[in-house]
DNA sequence: TAGTGGTCTAGACCACGCG
DNA sequence: GCGTGGTCTAGACCACTAC
């Protein structure tokens, strides 16, 4: 069992209330039902810390945390689908074309001018209803091809998968505003009423940056979930 | 040197631009510099790493990030002072009052109905703007005393210095929403502006919930930041 | 191919909670 | 005092970048 199947077990596990009182085994059982070392034990339980699901302590043991329900999760490898896995995801394109990058977002992109991006604008539906915009940027010279059949799935395999890119992490930016009557009417809302913004500066495990995204959520709706660690 | 002062001081080489290039020494030197084993080096980068201060490449090297300007940074130990460092930050307190947990707030705080839990509103200035409306309730069992002068300053070092509690992690849930009348007079806004509100429970290292805030941020000056690990 | 960060092993000892 | 998670050591080997 590699290390992605033992944290997708160990959460099944969880989710599916199979330890009493909320309580799980300690890491020495763990380690032996498993047949690994502590290390992987302690990475596993990590992973599952830092999306809420447990929390540890020391000289007690690990507990099984009240579920959020509902949330984006920040920090994690999760993308809007299996945030919410109980609920239909779809996309509707807007807009989609090629573009050279000027001064502003050749600098965003450290990239040079005249550089190729392809500018996507998605309407993004949760159950039926519009959950966000996205106004997203990629660099062409590292997603060499996308179109509106693309862009209407799953982006995010595409690249990982098809285009075999490997992504690192994305600096994330949050912030809210008044929205536009554009957006309004796209969201069904009302001008200037609140937007909740998170702009993500994604870079491969390269260390390029291949994606610029704003993504502008229904504050009726979208509410975002994050873990401190504050020892 | 412990591992807090080794974060500390490898933060400080950075930010002094001690570094060329961008670029850090490899582990293998640091281990050397510092004289310790590659399990400590490695747990002080990844703190960095999480703060968005550098990132990591595999086969590369390790690189410093632009710097993240007037953001408050999320998952990090840091409070607001540390996060705008050349601003001054200033408290008033609005409201302070004891009184005893109702069924709901019993419920989030998981504890009895009847506790006596302190009611905490404070108006938190930067640079003598008001910048964010904070709403809280201290466990009174755990935080056993509160008052004005104590809440005008730094709660969090009071917790940890004087009533020698240890902070363990918060679950923070960020959300947007249109803020009242009272608020905007508060905040200099106008009613129905947007607000940036993060709701935040805090627990100790033992597991208990000590403290349920939420902070009402002024849309304009207020952006989070935070640090996704998409591998 | 050399150098770098990522994963992993097999231990030891420490700090804290809980009875 | 016992059991639990937290820190740390001293290695080995793997995966990836850069040349």
């Amino acid at each position: 069992m590699n290390a992605e199947e033992l944290i997708k077990d160990l959460q099944k596990r969880i989710q599916l209330n199979e330890f009493e009182n909320m309580k799980l085994p300690t890491e020495d059982v763990l380690m032996e039902e498993y047949g690994v070392t502590r290390y992987r034990i302690r990475k596993t339980i990590e992973e599952l810390v830092n999306i809420g699901l447990i929390y540890q302590v020391q000289g007690s043991g690990m507990y099984v945390k009240e579920p959020q329900k509902d949330t984006l999760i920040l920090s994690s490898t999760q993308g809007i689908v299996t945030n919410f896995p109980d609920k239909k995801v779809s996309s509707k394109v807007l807009d989609l074309k090629l573009e050279e990058a000027d001064e502003v977002l050749a600098t965003k992109f450290k990239c040079e001018v005249g550089t190729p991006i392809y500018f996507l604008t998605r309407l993004r539906y949760l159950n039926g209803k519009p959950f966000s915009i996205e106004y997203s940027q990629y660099n062409q010279e590292m997603v060499s091809y996308l179109d509106e059949e693309i862009a209407e799935g799953s982006l995010y395999s595409y690249i990982e998968d098809e285009l075999n890119l490997s992504i690192g992490f994305a600096d994330k930016v949050i912030s809210a505003d008044k929205i536009n009557q554009q957006q309004a009417d796209l969201l069904n809302l009302e001008e200037n009423d609140p937007g909740l913004l998170i702009t993500d500066t994604v870079y491969l495990a390269n260390g390029n940056i291949f994606n610029i995204s704003t993504v502008l959520y229904n504050y009726k709706l979208a509410k975002l979930f994050d873990v401190a660690n504050l020892k």
